[in-house]
RNA sequence: GUGGGCGUAGCCGAGUGGUCUAAGGCGCCAGGUUGUGGCCCUGGAGAUCGAGGGUUCGAAUCCCUCCGCUCACCCCA
C-alpha cells in the first residue's frame, strides 16, 4: 500500500472550504494594501539558500531537499519564501519600478523535519513582502496587515510579539554582551543552550526550557544596545502601531530563525499556548538580503503565515469555512432511451453554466435517489419511458420532496432562472 | 537526530492466551411490491488483527526486531 511520504499530507475535498476561504481572505486584504500576487518556482539554485538562510542554521544543515538535477545542477525545494522573491526581484529589475515593490504569494515551503503537530516536510504558507524602502511605516503596514489578516479570518486570542535585533552594525556589539552574560552561566544552561552559545547566541532567549528562563529574562536586551539609527527606526515602528491601535506586546526574548532578519522581527501566536508550535506568522526586516544575493542595497519587511497551521486553529475556535462545492442537478433515468436522454440533458445542463451529473449505471429509481440524497444535491431530474414518450422531464426539489412534469424543451431554461 | 504514547475493515471501536473462521456503530451496496430519496427494518460486501520472528498444545491478546502514525524536544509557519 502506497502512502503518503511521511508529513505530508492529501488535502480532501471536505478540507478545501478551509483552504479557499484562507486563500480568498488572505487575496483581498493584499489587494486592499495595494500588493501583487508573484508565484516562484517550487525549487531553486541550492546555493540561494546556503547564502540566506545561513549556512549554520538547521534548515540550511539538515532540513532541505536538495539534490542535483540530471543536469548536475545542485537544486533545493524551497524551504522558505523570501529568498526566492529577492532573487525574483534581482532578475527582474524591479528597483526600477516604483518603491516600494509590493508583492505577496501562496508557495508550498519543504523542509525536512521530523513531524509533530503544525509543522510538517511540506506546508503551504501564504506571505507578503514590501521591497525597496526602510521606511518604518512599511513595517508598520505589514505588521498590521498580519494583524488585519487573522482578524479577517475571524480568529482572536491572538498575541503580536514585537522586537528589534538591530543592524549588521549594532548587533555584533550586543551579541558579544549577550555571550559575556551567558558566559557566566554556563553551568547553568542546558546543553542545547550551551550548543547556542557557540553557533546562534541569539537564539539563546528564546529557550523554552524552564532552567533556562530566569537567564533569558534577565539577559541584555537587543533594545538596549541599538544604535541611534535603530533605535529612531524602532521607536517610529512603535508609534506607527499605537496611531493604527495595533495592540502589540514588546518581547525582548523574540528573535526569528532565519540569519537575515535585521531590525525589527514580530511574530503572532494564540494566546496563551506557550511551548508548542503555535507561531502562526513571523516576519521582519531583511535590509541586506537583497545586497548579499548580488542586487543594490534594498531595505524590505515581510511576512509569512502557516497555512496548515491557521486551518489547525480555524478547527480549535470553532471556525466554520465555505461549504464544500458541490452540484446542483442530479439526472436520473429509467431505461435505455431515457438514459440517453439524461446524457444529453446534462451536457445541456453545463452548457448553461448548471453543475450537473447524470446517474450511471442501471440502478433502480429507488437507489438513484438515495444516491442523490446522499450527494445533498438540491434538485433531481427523473426522466423515465414515459417522459420520454411525453417529451416531458420530472424535476424534484429534494429539500421539500416536491416534484413537477416540466417540457423536455424548457427544463433548461426553467432551472437558470431559478437561480439558487 | 532524541524521548514518550499508539497501531483491530474506508472511519470510529469492543476484545488483555482457547468460546475470535474477530462484536458493535458510521459509511458503502442491495431489498422491504409494478418508476421515487431522507426515518425505520432486513440482508450483503469489506480485516492476511501494521510486518517479520519467537514463546505456547493454542496468540489480535505474551516477548523481540522492524515499519508506520502521533505528541514533545531541536528548529520553525
Amino acid at each position: 500500500m502506497y502512502k503518503a511520504p511521511r508529513g505530508t499530507s492529501d488535502i480532501l475535498p471536505q478540507e478545501q472550504g478551509y483552504w479557499r476561504y484562507i486563500e480568498e481572505k488572505a487575496s483581498s486584504l493584499c489587494q486592499l494594501y495595494g500588493y501583487e500576487r508573484i508565484d516562484t518556482p517550487a525549487f531553486e539554485d541550492a546555493r540561494l539558500f546556503i547564502r540566506t538562510i545561513g549556512p549554520g542554521t538547521d534548515i540550511v544543515e539538515k532540513e532541505t531537499y536538495t539534490f542535483e538535477d540530471r543536469g548536475g545542477n545542485p537544486i533545493t525545494l524551497r524551504p522558505e519564501g523570501t529568498a526566492p522573491i529577492c532573487r525574483a526581484y534581482i532578475e527582474h529589475g524591479m528597483h526600477n519600478q516604483p518603491q516600494p515593490v509590493r508583492l505577496y504569494y501562496f508557495a508550498s515551503i519543504f523542509r525536512y523535519e521530523r513531524p509533530q503537530k503544525g509543522r510538517f516536510r511540506q506546508h503551504q504558507q501564504f506571505g507578503f513582502e514590501a521591497l525597496g524602502s526602510s521606511d518604518p511605516t512599511l513595517d508598520a503596514e505589514v505588521i498590521d496587515m498580519s494583524w488585519q489578516l487573522f482578524a479577517s479570518l475571524g480568529m482572536g486570542h491572538l498575541s503580536l510579539l514585537l522586537n528589534s535585533i538591530g543592524c549588521k552594525l549594532c548587533r555584533p556589539n550586543y551579541l558579544e554582551r549577550l555571550k559575556e552574560y551567558y558566559s557566566q552561566h554556563i553551568p547553568r544552561l542546558c546543553p542545547d543552550c550551551k550548543q547556542r552559545l557557540k553557533r546562534n547566541p541569539l537564539r539563546l532567549l528564546d529557550c523554552k526550557k524552564p532552567s533556562c528562563h530566569d537567564i533569558a529574562e534577565s539577559a541584555p536586551r537587543s533594545v538596549d544596545h541599538l544604535c541611534p539609527e535603530c533605535k529612531e527606526h524602532f521607536e517610529n515602528v512603535i508609534r506607527h502601531l499605537s496611531l493604527l491601535g495595533i495592540p502589540f506586546e514588546k518581547s525582548h526574548r523574540l528573535v526569528r530563525g532565519l540569519d537575515y532578519y535585521t531590525r525589527t522581527v514580530f511574530e503572532l501566536q494564540p494566546r496563551g499556548e506557550e511551548g508548542a508550535q503555535t507561531a502562526l506568522g513571523g516576519g521582519g526586516r531583511y535590509d541586506d538580503l537583497i545586497e548579499e544575493l548580488g542586487g543594490r542595497p534594498t531595505p524590505a519587511i515581510g511576512f509569512a503565515a502557516g497555512m496548515d497551521r491557521i486551518v489547525l486553529n480555524m478547527k480549535q475556535q470553532g471556525i466554520s469555512p465555505y461549504p464544500p462545492e458541490t452540484f446542483r442537478v442530479f439526472v436520473a433515468y429509467l431505461g435505455e432511451k431515457a438514459k440517453a436522454e439524461s446524457v444529453k440533458l446534462t451536457a445541456e445542463l453545463r452548457r448553461a453554466g448548471i453543475a450537473a451529473i447524470s446517474s450511471f449505471g442501471d440502478r433502480s429509481l429507488k437507489a438513484q435517489l438515495r444516491h442523490a440524497n446522499a450527494l445533498g444535491v438540491p434538485h433531481t431530474i427523473i426522466i423515465g419511458e414515459d417522459e420520454v414518450g411525453s417529451g416531458t422531464v420530472i424535476l424534484r426539489d429534494m429539500t421539500k420532496g416536491e416534484q413537477k412534469p416540466f417540457k423536455r424543451g424548457e427544463i433548461v431554461h426553467v432551472l437558470e432562472s431559478m437561480k439558487l
